[in-house]
DNA sequence: TTGTATTTTCAGAAATTTCTGAAAATTCTA
DNA sequence: TAGAATTTTCAGAAATTTCTGAAAATACAA
């Protein structure tokens, strides 16, 4: 049985990759056992198979809910909570896109705002228009993101698979119906 | 001048940040005080800005270069090294955006490609399935990405600002010209 | 209700990351 | 080449994050 140790292995990696995505060691394992584990896992085998503590399992189970990647799924006859992934692998991806979004993104613009706001109507000053700058660009990103989860499925592969191509199909339309920009 | 607030603030709110954008608190303070000053700082003056030792700044701007998001500007009859943004805002993002991508996605999808590529050819577990999800679900990402980059900036902002709207753009190509997927 | 199974909480311990500051290394000038 | 200016390094200290495990809380069954 090769895929026992793909599986260690994989969630290993995921342990170390997950600081940089956002959450810690040992979430990121939980995540990639639950993801990599066809059958729905409770919280006291997801604790042995990673040997850590119960409790630290209950921590990070709130953590993966509060990202909305993991779900509850009960098990007839049997008391415990059942976790399973909330989702297709393309669903957690979204996900953790969304969420990520909110959480470095979001409180950045919305400082930003308050301080352009707040600014004299005739501050010129370097860090007034840098920071300008900042707000306007990650305001368009946000916005081409919200956009972008409008677009159903289908269409969203098809605008990823198009490439840069994507490029020739703008200035066909641009050539076709002007430019409004 | 309201504008010495602004900046200490932002800069504080960049170093709050910094984890969450990959990098430590003095790294992010450090970046959002040489974005925000108009005039080239070197290591000293960062330093005595933020209150820090001349250590932790030495190791911040090693840091910053490794992100390609700061560089040296010499000034005429001074031996220190003065440090500036290592192009526009929109330059700076992105670098952090080919950075993240860099040391998120590629380490993770390198692992997948080998457990993939070593897995016997009748396998067909449930875990490799799900790798094999995540890893083509990477890889279209990346490509994309790719893609995007070679896009001209003019071509790439009118992408973003055509939000959804780039799903009518799709479907009347595929319309005019046939889907080939 | 009472007792049992299960989950959560959280104080302190352990592990990890970040920071300091003095010494070493490097770079430049004369 | 010597010596002054500047930068880098890195061992240990400080700060922060993560983890444990026992106690508290909750949920359920009889």
């Amino acid at each position: 049985m090769q895929s026992k140790n793909d599986i260690e292995s994989l969630v290993m990696h995921f342990g170390e990759m997950g600081s940089r995505w956002g959450f810690n060691r040992t979430v990121g394992q939980m995540l990639a056992l639950i993801v990599l584990t066809e059958q729905p896992l409770n919280a006291d085998q997801i604790a042995a198979s990673l040997g850590v503590s119960r409790g630290n399992v209950s921590m990070g189970i709130k953590e993966l809910q509060s990202w909305r990647l993991i779900r509850t799924q009960s098990q007839p006859g049997d008391r415990k909570d059942y976790f399973v992934p909330n989702g297709s692998i393309w669903d957690l991806a979204m996900q953790v896109m969304i969420e990520r979004r909110k959480r470095e993104m979001d409180p950045t613009l919305s400082m930003l705002r308050s301080h352009i706001m707040q600014a004299d109507s005739d501050d010129q000053s370097y860090a007034l228009s840098q920071m300008q700058q900042i707000h306007d660009l990650l305001e368009m990103f946000g916005r081409w993101f919200d956009d972008m989860q409008k677009l159903n499925p289908n269409q969203l592969q098809s605008l990823l698979k198009l490439g840069s191509s994507v490029g020739k199909v703008l200035d066909m339309k641009d050539r076709l119906f002007g430019s409004k920009d």
